[in-house]
DNA sequence: ATTACTACAGATCGAGTAG
DNA sequence: TCTACTCGATCTGTAGTAA
């Protein structure tokens, strides 16, 4: 099909299920869209052309029903998207910095703590180690899906939600992998929550190397 | 972006990576895609203006990257066919019919009867249940990745592959559901294969209503 | 080698409107 | 109501060629 053409077959898709058929008017789908009823009558002819949908046309509006043929498009189309976007497991490397990290601050905070600690299930070593990574990577590791730490409010200031990824370093000790939602960090700089304290737990120091494991 | 331009950028992030930089020509991008090299250098110019990709052209090609936003598109579009094609448990149900079945036949054969074995994990009941389903749902559950079973060759003929499905049949038994390459059966109908038969283990006779969940 | 401008052909769009 | 035809405006594609 037309790659133009994949919104509105998936629009008809989501209105008619995988293998069955829905009755909609080419206004109804122009609206949905964003074409002009004449486009979509247009459209939705060259589609039956193709043979991708079956098109039974009343005074009631059109019926619709997706073949084979466009359900393997889609699909053919959604795996290769799968072979991007699907959470595989994804390792990155990168050196420890100096210090415990900012992150000791804030994971302190009782509201913050008491949702941490859920995480990791169990009290966590206070002070983030701070790794510096490349940043592609890290955009890697944060593009899958994020467990949300909810923000909160006090009379004083407002504290953003931060995103959270179980992570696993140097292939043993458990960890969050931690992102706050308006960052101070230089962007190269991944910080880390565990309920161990990772320096003494894997014998790392500053400027050691160590590896992150998404989980 | 326009959604003309979505297997452009498909093709660019696999390329680059979701946040990483490649280096390639117009021309190389206008033979992948079908489109002439004025077609891409104009398409890309476009993208740059969209804020999708970063662009910096040289006498060597044109090095790119995507942003986030392409990135972000990209992603929102995958989830969309997620929704669609990711496979979710899925159950339909049907009345079972007379007899044991045509695969009684093929589930016998030598080749067949030692993958389905395996499959099972154990030694099967002779004789499939057939079961009347409606042919859109029947379609969804084998939209599913199927596990193959590899056809073979004997003198006289030779005999597809069969595709089938673990399956739980009113939620409690294992069976698998098989679809053979090329069936002679009614589209309508669904053949499942247990190490049990599944008559007397769950009491039913023809006529009865079952239930199968794809696992 | 590149990219990209120009110029034109052909596709696509939607307003008006018929059936 | 509905779909879909006509037709002028706009968009998209590419050959030729400049830079």
């Amino acid at each position: 099909m037309k790659e133009e053409n994949f919104g509105l077959v998936l629009l008809l898709v989501k209105k008619a299920g995988l293998f069955g058929r829905t009755i909609v008017s080419t206004s109804q789908l122009a609206e949905l869209t964003g074409f002009s009823q004449q486009s979509i009558s247009r459209k939705l002819r060259e589609l039956e052309k193709e043979g991708l949908i079956l098109r039974k046309v009343s005074n009631k509006g059109t019926e619709i029903t997706l073949t084979k043929k466009a359900v393997s498009e889609l699909k053919s189309f959604y795996l290769e998207l799968d072979e991007l976007f699907s959470e595989k497991e994804f390792s990155l490397s990168g050196k420890v910095l100096d210090g415990l990290g900012e992150g000791k601050y804030y994971t302190s905070l009782p509201n913050y703590k008491k949702q941490f600690t859920k995480i990791l299930g169990g009290d966590f070593f206070p002070g983030t180690l701070n790794i510096e990574v490349n940043l592609n990577e890290k955009n890697v590791l944060t593009s899958a899906k994020p467990i949300i730490i909810t923000g909160f409010k006090t009379k004083a200031r407002s504290f953003g939600a931060i995103k959270v990824w179980k992570c696993l370093i140097n292939k043993k000790v458990e960890c969050i992998a931690i992102l706050p939602e308006r960052t101070t960090h230089k962007e190269n700089i991944l910080e880390v929550v565990s309920i161990f304290n990772l320096r003494k737990k894997l014998n790392i120091k500053t400027d050691s190397v160590v590896e992150v494991t998404r989980k």
